[in-house]
DNA sequence: ACCCGGACTTGACACTGTCTAGCCCAGTGG
DNA sequence: CCACTGGGCTAGACAGTGTCAAGTCCGGGT
């Protein structure tokens, strides 16, 4: 069984690796429209039929590609919520607000098939989904950690709704044709969670906020 | 010039409409990947190169869609913003967010190449920028109205990130699969606008932040 | 020695967007 | 009356795509 692939050699190693690599590569440069699976087969020096034996079709290559997001996603936000102890809350916020929308602004490609279902559908790929649910879990726990335990998943939609907004508004929206320059993006990233963590935290008397959970 | 075409009899009217009629149901229906001028052709019973002659090419179709969806958007907005002397900023915040958000919710297949460069780049497409411009224009109004002239650009990216995002959310992220109902979708849409007023309208004007109760 | 199955190649098919050329015909000017 | 012009559409081609179906090569296991 772990007889090494005659391709896996030192200056060829696994085809699918590569492919995966050569795939994200082309997503990022060219976006996802620039990912065919002939492209990708002739960066990676192979027939165009290859990358067929390691992926049943392209959208097995995106949805290993959305998977691979969320959990950097994931990652990032939970590095955020851990500095709660330390940094206090409105710190905690806007530092989680900066690694969702940070993501999104250095790997824009991903980002926006991540939330696609038409290239990547999830009850195809449960593990993306999982992956995705993952980062969900984060977002919660930061709602849960500022706002207590019984705070409603409506909070926790507004929180969600606030950093993908600006993240979707940035990478493709017109706030990304206004600000072209990745440092002016993190400006205004840092200033909208400020606002939004003094809108949240102002309004945050414990008693009050549990009024609202008359959600659907 | 006032010569009537041919084509444009009573039964037969104007290909040109007939092709984005038949352009907006594909995209609605099957996404924008089932929008190719071959079937749009194909269901305005013309040969496939016909559309050609009044849009040079597929991103022109998507380009007019895209336009006439920012106008539909900005007048909805435009509607809501109307009521504040009746209802009020914290009513009015709410009918906007339901506005765009409901829109988006309606209107899927449109929304989503509204806010997708690569469908439909606006530096080719002046029109349809503008009609979006429009349409952020009524956000901005909202703004002003509820927070006084020097409101700030960063107050109205948050108040625009939160509509966005909750749109993007339900129409191809996680609430959406977690609610696909439509009415299910406009109660959480309300849920979350009336959280966010409070945060907003509390933060800003600390004497009406009592009301937590429910109101229209 | 045999064969098996993984890794990859080769060749096809239907489909797409788009280019080019051509057809049909109402309108116009001589 | 007739040539001509230009708009509206058709017909055919081309390159590029995703994907199916075979075929080829080769390192092990039996």
């Amino acid at each position: 069984m772990p007889t090494r692939r005659p391709s896996s050699t030192a200056e060829t190693p696994d085809l699918r690796q590569r492919i995966l690599d050569t795939s994200r590569a082309l997503l990022e440069s060219d976006g996802v429209a620039g990912l065919s699976m002939r492209e990708v087969a002739r960066r990676a020096g192979v027939t165009h039929q290859a990358p067929y034996h390691h992926f049943g079709d392209r959208e097995s290559i995106l949805a290993e590609l959305v998977g691979r997001g969320f959990e950097e996603l994931a990652r990032r936000l939970a590095e955020a919520n851990d500095i709660l102890t330390q940094a206090g809350p409105r710190a905690t916020l806007i530092a989680s607000c900066a690694a969702y929308v940070g993501f999104a602004i250095e790997q824009p490609g991903v980002f926006r098939i991540m939330f696609r279902p038409d290239m990547c559908d999830p009850a195809r790929f449960p593990a993306a989904r999982a992956a995705g649910e993952r980062a969900h879990g984060e977002l919660h726990r930061l709602v849960r950690l500022i706002h207590g335990e019984a705070a409603s998943d409506t909070l926790a939609s507004v929180y969600w709704a606030h950093v993908h907004g600006l993240a979707c508004l940035i990478v493709d929206g017109p706030l990304g044709l206004q600000w072209p320059a990745r440092d002016d993006r993190m400006r205004l990233v840092a200033a909208a969670g400020r606002q939004f963590a003094d809108f949240v935290l102002a309004a945050h008397n414990p008693r009050e906020t549990a009024a609202i959970s008359s959600h659907p």
